[in-house]
DNA sequence: CGGTAATCTAGAACAAGTTTCAGAACTGAT
DNA sequence: ATCAGTTCTGAAACTTGTTCTAGATTACCG
């Protein structure tokens, strides 16, 4: 593995509130993404080669590095287009449970089975993300704030969440993401992740308004 | 860094099935992790280059490889080691509150104000842990039995935990080391660390047995 | 349409992780 | 002390992420 810059010296901040994308290079945009997701899909995080993705692609490795800075960057983006799928998916069938927790982890759970259908997808995804450093933050963030919307969503509230129930969500954010490291470095089986999730979501019930919190 | 001084085996059977190491050998090792630490302080994950670290530690590079098949074996056996130390000076000072949640809380954020001393280093310890792929499974799982172990001895248990607490603790775990990026990648700030573990750490007092779980 | 600036292409070049190999140095057993 | 087997060294080679450059294309503007 050759060179993982870990500070980007010159970012060239393309993406955020940049100029608007012509049709071709909206297209081009698409084509990497899609490739990437593919070759992802074959072999995880190894797998997608940054030469590979711009021949694949039809495009020059300098352009590739101009719509995505770094490897990290692309897989990132990826997750990102990834992610919207899935928020579309789980909103077409809410969880059928009842309490805001049970919620949830059913929707976390589902969430989980489709990945595990793309395992090596998922793995160059999870990895890339938690890989990534600070020139990649914009980027982590919109990916935090995805998950988080489909976490609020799957909780159903009625009004906006309390403080402490953010806190919970990131919590579960954090388990999230860690338990689904541990299950891909095979160091975790799908019980276990079941049980942890499970486990972290308690807090939603526990911080929920008007239940009595916790005996301290 | 003093090495520690004379320690029972059962603290570094971090190498199960190899054979003994002659003296010798046993100081090129420690020689090794002490170039990777000390490197790693100095400018986090990108800062140790294998060639430097063989090098700086007088070993040549394909004996370094032995000894430590990739750069992040070699990060993660330096986890391994700061993690030992870490255990060693906590148990001395333990915490001084009264609730098994509170007292874990305190422990990590006493870990996490070790760790903040030297951002760099745990930038490239961490950062290793979560890239490391099925090849490192063995030597991940020791690092995290090492924290296990930390969170168990923190929460003063008169008996052992039961399955519940297990979980909890996986997940405090899972939240720790997530928590621990956001912030090391400059996304979350240390107030945000301290309050998602503290949110975490009420878990354990909600699988206390005796306790009344939630309304559940 | 002509001109100009931005973008794209092809390919070389560079950086750092990893592998390989021939020979020197060390180890343990006879 | 000698021999066989392992370990270590030094150096080159290979891989893949990343950068750079010169020229071709394209997009936009008057």
């Amino acid at each position: 593995m050759g060179h993982m810059t870990t500070e980007s010296k010159a970012a060239k901040s393309a993406l955020p509130a940049s100029p608007p994308l012509t049709e071709r290079q909206e297209a081009r945009r698409r084509r990497i993404l899609h490739t990437s997701a593919r070759l992802a899909s074959r072999g995880g995080f190894d797998a997608v080669q940054m030469r590979e993705v711009a021949e694949s692609s039809g495009v020059a490795l300098g352009t590739l590095y101009r719509y995505f800075p770094s490897k990290v960057h692309l897989l990132v983006a990826t997750m990102q287009d990834q992610l919207q799928h899935m928020h579309e998916t789980l909103r077409k069938r809410p969880p059928s449970e009842e309490d805001p927790g049970a919620r949830v982890a059913q929707t976390l759970m589902r969430a989980f089975r489709a990945l595990q259908r793309e395992p090596h997808l998922a793995d160059a995804m999870v990895r890339a993300l938690t890989f990534a450093d600070r020139s990649v933050s914009p980027e982590v963030d919109t990916v935090s704030r995805l998950t988080t919307a489909i976490i609020l969503d799957a909780m159903g509230l009625d009004g906006p969440p309390t403080p402490e129930q953010l806190s919970a969500v990131r919590v579960i954010e954090h388990t999230w993401h860690s338990a689904l490291i541990t299950w891909l470095s095979g160091r975790a089986s799908i019980a276990q992740v079941k049980i942890d999730i499970e486990t972290v979501c308690r807090l939603i019930d526990v911080t929920a308004p008007g239940t009595a919190g916790p005996s301290r």
